[in-house]
DNA sequence: GCATGATATTAGTATTATCTAACAAACTTA
DNA sequence: TAAGTTTGTTAGATAATACTAATATCATGC
């Protein structure tokens, strides 16, 4: 019998989405408990142990758990970092979906724990600048967030929201429009 | 031979990502060309032709495609509508990450091409208005956008976006640090 | 110290989405 | 129309993630 392949260690394909979801599950579970346990993983992530236990192996061969059978779960160091990452994401996320869109904060959740994935690191900083920028400058923050909770509630017709405004002209309608009429993005096409 | 379960048509399982992921593509290929091919949706799709065929089996088993061995592909009415849907999330998600994030448009598209899957209808409406108020609204729009961009530029430590206000007050700097330290989020805990 | 209940693992199966290799149909063109 | 090219399908394999049922280990109380 030859030699395994053995599968080259650390830096592999990337993460899958469900690896990176158990990394923040147990992440979190790890702030939160003294230990982290297979059942806890499998409550948290809404699936059952022999579930969480193959996921183990398999975060196990890239390092990014400790693992041994029958005992608790610690992540490595790399495990940290990307489930602290998944973490921060989430956050960031959820605040936007609550703060600004006014979710509600189960919905919220969900909805943040799915998205989390889908943002590379580049995006990541804009939409946290984005979001200090929003809760910190003067000319938005409290006063901007008012007006888009006007504009949501009687505003769609702008009424309420310009009636408050000095630099109203009457190309606002023009605006629209042209947001409207903008078409398909251009990205989109040159991909495929 | 039992007659067989027949895996009742229609209203099944939810739709997978991948699956909504093929119906925009053939949606946006029905719009760009006469007839929709295998061949088309596998460059789409960047996948291989067989792939294309045993998901158009998947599809037309769920009434979404009509779908005959060696013919051109067609949506049915309910596919059409998840394509369509699909298509509007991904433009409202495009725009977003292009117009306001600044994001290039090639990382804007793949990014919402992920992140299109994870809204629920009720955040898309939310995240609509949001859209349409940042483009309208004369408090926000253009100029807002503007203070966005020297934020982001210049702007982190502030001096340059609070410079031009006039209801600048030295509170600022508490803002900022309760929203760093706010800590985590509420729903995220309650949900597991 | 051993019986019992809680916790965890193994074994085996299913589903989804992908691939390659081989074959089949359909189109084109000389 | 027969050859050759393009397009599409079938068959079979693989990887990832989940499940249930059966089994093993651990930890506690008596």
């Amino acid at each position: 019998m030859a030699t395994k392949p053995v599968k080259e260690e650390g830096s592999k394909r990337p993460l899958t989405y469900a690896m990176e979801d158990y990394l923040e599950s147990i992440f979190d579970l790890g702030r939160e408990k003294k230990v982290v346990r297979v059942k806890d993983i499998a409550k948290r992530m809404k699936v059952k142990m022999p579930t969480v236990t193959s996921m183990l192996k398999a975060l196990s061969e890239r390092g990014l758990v400790n693992y041994q059978k029958y005992e608790y779960v610690e992540l490595t160091r790399d495990g940290t970092k990307v489930g602290q990452e998944m973490r921060r994401r989430h956050e960031l996320l959820f605040r936007f979906l609550t703060d600004i869109l006014k979710v509600g904060p189960k919905k919220a959740d969900e909805e943040a724990c799915k998205m989390e994935h889908a943002l590379s690191p580049t995006t990541l900083d804009r939409f946290t600048d984005f979001m200090d920028f929003i809760h910190v400058c003067p000319r938005a923050g409290e006063n901007w967030l008012e007006h888009f909770k006007d504009f949501r509630k009687h505003g769609k017709r702008l009424e309420k929201c310009l009636e408050k405004s000095e630099t109203f002209s009457r190309d606002f309608q023009k605006r629209i429009d042209v947001f409207k009429d903008s078409g398909l993005c251009e990205g989109c096409k040159g991909i495929q």
